[in-house]
DNA sequence: CGTTATATTGAAGTATATCAATCCAGGTGG
DNA sequence: CCACCTGGATTGATATACTTCAATATAACG
C-alpha cells in the first residue's frame, strides 16, 4: 500500500451509501434514478468525522471538492483585512458547501466544524463529468446553486434592512424551517453555534443577541436553556419578521 | 404570421451576434469554440431596448430565461413584507441576471432598468440542453453562479461588518473594477443609480450616502459632479476598505 | 419655465456598540 | 468528588454612528 497525501477515509461498517442515507431525499440524489444514485455514490468519499473546531477547508486553499453535511454543523467564514472573522453561513445535514470555490478554483471562505461533524466529499471534477451524463443531476446542481443565490439575497435584505429583533427572529425561524424540512421538531432544537457566532453572522454584537434573546423570553416567544431553545410563540415570531405570503409581497411591487 | 404572446424582438441592422459582440470575452461565450458560440447564439433572443424604469421581470413571475446585459444598467430588488424595496444588485453590460429563479421556477426578485438598457434573453431550458452538449458552456454557467455566490458573500461581509465610509468606498471600488474589466476607465465613470438606490443597496440612509460622498470630496479622494464621479485617491480608498492581498488575509486565519 | 424628483446640509433622536462587571457551565487536575 | 479555572453568557451604564426629521438647493423633465 502506497503512502498518499490524502486524509484517511472513514468507511462505515454499514453500507453508508447514498441509497440508504436518510438524507437522500434532501441532498443531491434527489430526483435521481436508482442507477444514477449509484453512479453518484461511487464518486463520493465519506470522510472520517471532524471534531469540533477542525477545519474542513481553508480560505485560499485550492478548490477541488464540494461537501455534503451528513451529521453535525459547520460554519463558513471570511477573514477581513482587519483580521476579524465574518461568518457567511451555517451548514446543517444534507446541505452542500464549497460551491463558491468553483469560480476561482480556490475556496473564498474557510469551513470549520461547530461540533463533531461528518461530511461526504464530492470531487468536483468527477461531479461535473457525471453531470454531463445525467441531466437531472446537472439540473439539481443548478438548482442548489440557484437556491444558494436567492438565500444569500434574503440574507442581504436581513442585514441591510432589519433591526436586531427581526434579525434574531429571522435567524431562529430559518433554523426552525431547516430542522423541520428534515423531520426534526420545528419548535424545539439545539443551537450548535455560540451567541457570539450568531451575532457575528447577523451583524450584531454578542451583547445585543443576548439581550434580544432574553427579551424574547420575557415576551414568551421562546424558552431557552443554554443552547437548547423552544419556540413557543411561532406565529407571533413570524409576524415579527413579516412572513408575508407571496401574494402579499407581489401586490406591493 | 401568427400572433404570439411574446414581446416583439429587436433585430439590429448589423449582425448583432455573440461573435461580433464586444462583450463576448466577458459574457457567457468566453472559453467557447467558434462553432459553439454560434450554437449559443441561435438560442439567444435580442430584445428591444428597455426604457428607464421598465421592468424586465417581476418578483413572483414564472422563471424561464436568464438575461445578459448588453448596454445600460439594471437593478434587482425585493419587496419586503412591510412594502419597502430592498435592492439586491446592480447589473452592468456582460453580466448575467435571473439565475436565482432556477431553483423555484419563479423569479425571487424583480429587475428594472436604471437607464435605457438592452439585454439578450437566454431561455433557460435551451441553455440547459445546450450545456449538456457543450461541456465548457456548462462549466461556464457553474462558474458564473459560483462567482455570484462568492460576490454575494462579500456583500454580506460589507453589510454586516463595515461602517458607512467603508460601505460607500467598497461600492465605488467595486464599480470601478467592473468598468475597468470591460475596458472603461477605472477612475472616472457615471453612476447610473441614484443616491437613494446606493443607500438602499448598502443599508444606509440617503442622507448618510450624501454625507459620505461630500466627506470623500473634502478629503480629496473623489471628485463629483452630479452622477459623474472621478476617483482621484484610488490607493487611499483601497486602504480605507482594506484591500489586502490574499496572503495578508490568509495569515490571519 | 414651472413642477417635481433628487440631492445636500443641519439638528435632534435612537438603536446598537462598546466598556465593564458579574454570572454560569463545562472541563481539568488535585 | 470538589475546587479551580476558563470561555461563554448575561446584565448594566455609557458612547456613538447612523437615522430621522426638516429645511433648502439643485437637477431633471414635461
Amino acid at each position: 500500500m502506497s503512502i498518499t497525501h490524502t486524509a484517511p477515509r472513514f468507511t462505515s461498517t454499514l453500507t453508508s451509501q447514498c441509497q440508504s442515507c436518510s438524507l437522500s431525499a434532501l441532498c443531491l440524489p434527489i430526483a435521481l434514478a436508482d442507477e444514477d444514485i449509484n453512479r453518484l455514490d461511487q464518486i463520493i468519499e465519506r470522510k472520517k468525522p471532524l471534531k469540533k473546531g477542525e477545519v474542513l477547508f481553508r480560505q485560499g486553499q485550492s478548490f477541488d471538492s464540494v461537501y455534503a453535511v451528513r451529521t453535525g454543523t459547520l460554519k463558513t467564514f471570511n477573514i477581513t483585512s482587519s483580521g476579524e472573522e465574518q461568518i457567511t453561513g451555517f451548514y446543517c445535514p444534507s446541505e452542500l458547501l464549497g460551491l463558491s470555490g468553483i469560480d476561482g478554483n480556490v475556496y473564498p471562505v474557510s469551513a470549520k466544524a461547530l461540533e463533531t461533524t461528518t461530511v461526504c466529499e464530492i470531487p468536483f471534477s468527477h461531479l461535473e463529468d457525471l453531470s454531463a451524463q445525467i441531466p437531472s443531476l446537472k439540473h439539481q446542481i443548478f438548482k442548489v446553486m440557484s437556491r444558494k443565490i436567492s438565500d444569500d439575497q434574503q440574507m442581504m435584505v436581513l442585514l441591510g434592512k432589519k433591526n436586531a429583533d427581526e434579525k434574531v427572529a429571522s435567524f431562529l425561524l430559518n433554523l426552525s424551517n431547516r430542522f423541520k424540512k428534515r423531520g426534526y421538531s420545528a419548535t424545539s432544537f439545539r443551537l450548535s453555534m455560540s451567541r457570539g457566532e450568531i451575532g457575528n453572522y447577523l451583524g450584531l454584537a454578542v451583547e445585543t443577541v443576548s439581550r434580544v434573546i432574553t427579551r424574547f423570553q420575557k415576551n414568551e416567544m421562546i424558552e431557552v436553556d443554554g443552547k437548547e431553545i423552544a419556540i413557543v410563540g411561532l406565529t407571533e415570531m413570524q409576524k415579527l419578521v413579516g412572513v408575508a405570503s407571496d401574494c402579499d409581497k407581489i401586490k406591493n411591487i
